[in-house]
DNA sequence: GATGAATGAGGATTCATTCAT
DNA sequence: AATGAATGAATCCTCATTCAT
């Protein structure tokens, strides 16, 4: 039902939403005003107010409209009987850093706005999707264990830290990379092709050495 | 010589620097007025201009207060000649877990907002300090592997990333953990202390997994 | 000609009417707004603009609504001429009274909203209104003198200033009155028929007090 | 103690006061913005929020200012021994005119702006002050009816009503007076006396007649 | 060296009204 | 005839900073 509430926002309020995604990425959630979104995206500073109610209320549609946008995602991974337990991880990995990279804005936000994820509404929102993810790594986890694949003792929270803050932590200091492996020249779109496959070969390196029994 | 301006900071205005990044890592920069720090740290409201001439070049005092201050501390590491290259980097882990854990504001800070980032003076101290870690680690890889004891073909960048992404989410993620693993009932004290030690066997781990040659 | 106006109100215009008068009377003028209204009134916003044009014609429109329509009740009094002198003036004690209790919203409003007395067409509305029942009160006071019931030099506006001020700061302080009485167990519907009574009887003894020659 | 709060007002301070005191009466509270008055009062719009935190509490800061300075005035009337209980009422409607006439913004604002007296404070202030001045006369009058210069059966604060409520009453529709009796050519400050003569000399005969037993 | 008073600029929000439908 | 969408203007208030002392 989350998401039925997502879908009924019009062209404008998509508009305003992924604006406000941006400059509050850019800038924070305080130091971005009301007129800074409404100049941005061409329309009314009074529509904000009139379309979400509060400058607060518009960074929790942003919040409950990623998460419930991105939620289902994975789901099906679990079920391909096809894949094994490696596979399935590699694919996680894959579909991460292919949402984040999609949606730099948002990771960053999120990492950014301690305070919007002490919100209710939000932070609910959060625990659920980032435990029932958690759970789905234990059970490919679990299965690579039984399989004889993986290695026993592995803490998942720590697995899933390494995956998300490490992508996180990549891509936000992406200038500091690039100055420091003198990379200027690139286009920007190659840039972020090469750091995505960068990426996604080392956690695929980090994780198979970590979980495989030698 | 940045050193030089770091100790010439009296009482009160580390007092003002402490209270004012404790207050902008709970309330990010711009949700924290002048008068909220004043207020807490007992001190009068002009005091902030007065001291460091604007409230932006208050919080970029703190950052090179703080980097400045830590700059010193992993150098040592590599001169020892009586460590081995995976003692070194376990000794860094460890160092870098004790002083995030140490100054959990600061870290978050750094984290959140990422426009003191591109603030002239702090950039370059934090691409110098950062520069600075990388080569050393580099080095330290370079000594393993010339060793035999470290695999060839790893990317100092995406080490530390991980080693610091991993360590700031899982650290910023402490809420989501203690309620997931139902740890309600442990101090604030022995849950930092657990953390602490879960995370840096973890990384140990997970480095000598990567990198050790099998 | 003005209660041609007042008869083609549909139904909906006098539910605005009486709602506006309400909440008008209970937080002012500008202390509502037309989102109120339209609320409790179950209407659509665009609706008080479309039917009354404006907010400010709206509260003119309630005015001359309660004004003309209250304006012949007295006139008849007068023209009985089986009544005493006495008898009239006791006749229109209760006649205010009873249309004070029974509009306690609008003559609330007709004490708050001073500025709106100053639309020239309210204005004169009530001018003429108060005039015309002053000659009627005028004409009983001169009867009784001739009669010789009633005292000579009486100031007809001072009198009526006391009939109406009397009337309305009694009525506006009930809160008041109840709680210095004790009334709290009482209920609304008595106490407001208590209010009415001790009032009536009150103003009757008063002004035999005052306008009977001893 | 209330006392002290309200001397040490500064002279801005009571020039904001005095200033939103008279276009509170004039346009009604939510009728005046904070603008009118910083503009009225030749001062900064801040200011209002800075000496007084809101417009709310300026109002509320007007009331109490006004409601304990003028507190004291009548309570020595009761203890001189040598006034009649008659001379007592008398020089009590004296002493309300003369305050209501100087004060006139006050006491229609008193009359205007109900929602404040529901402020828990000024609510207090005023049921003391009314309460302790119905105590008072309630004396006089039972020490007139001891002496047997009063009737019996008088109701205290029907008896306030009038007073106050002739008075205002009175007061409010000075414009309708004058022009009902044709006083254009009167000036202000003559018409005001009066006003204030006619209504006094009124007020006593009325008391006289309804209090002396005949 | 330190501070209380004061302020202009800008913050988010609500307002009554309009207009296309 | 009736209304939902939209808006410019105005609302109160808070902000970081300055300045005289």
């Amino acid at each position: 039902m989350q998401e039925a509430k997502t879908i009924d926002y019009n062209e404008k309020q998509v508009q305003i939403i992924e604006t406000a995604e941006r400059l509050f990425a850019a800038k924070g959630f305080e130091g971005t005003s009301v007129r800074d979104i409404a100049q941005e995206a061409g329309i009314n500073i009074a529509m904000i107010s009139y379309y979400f109610g509060s400058k607060e209320k518009l960074i929790e549609a942003i919040f409950a409209y990623r998460i419930s946008y991105t939620r289902l995602t994975i789901l099906n991974v679990i079920n391909d009987e096809a894949m094994s337990p490696t596979e399935k991880l590699e694919r996680i990995i894959d579909s991460y850093i292919d949402k984040m990279m999609k949606n730099q804005c948002f990771y960053r936000l999120m990492a950014q706005e301690r305070s919007i994820l002490e919100v209710q509404n939000i932070s609910e929102l959060i625990y659920d999707s980032k435990a029932r993810n958690m759970e789905m790594v234990k059970k490919i986890l679990q299965e690579g264990q039984k399989k004889g694949e993986f290695r026993k003792n592995i803490d998942v929270a720590l697995l899933m830290a390494t995956m998300i803050g490490t992508s996180n932590h990549f891509t936000s200091s992406q200038a500091f990379y690039r100055r420091y492996n003198n990379l200027k020249d690139m286009s920007d779109e190659d840039f972020q092709k090469y750091l995505k496959k960068k990426l996604g070969t080392y956690l695929k390196t980090l994780f198979k050495s970590l979980l495989t029994v030698q």
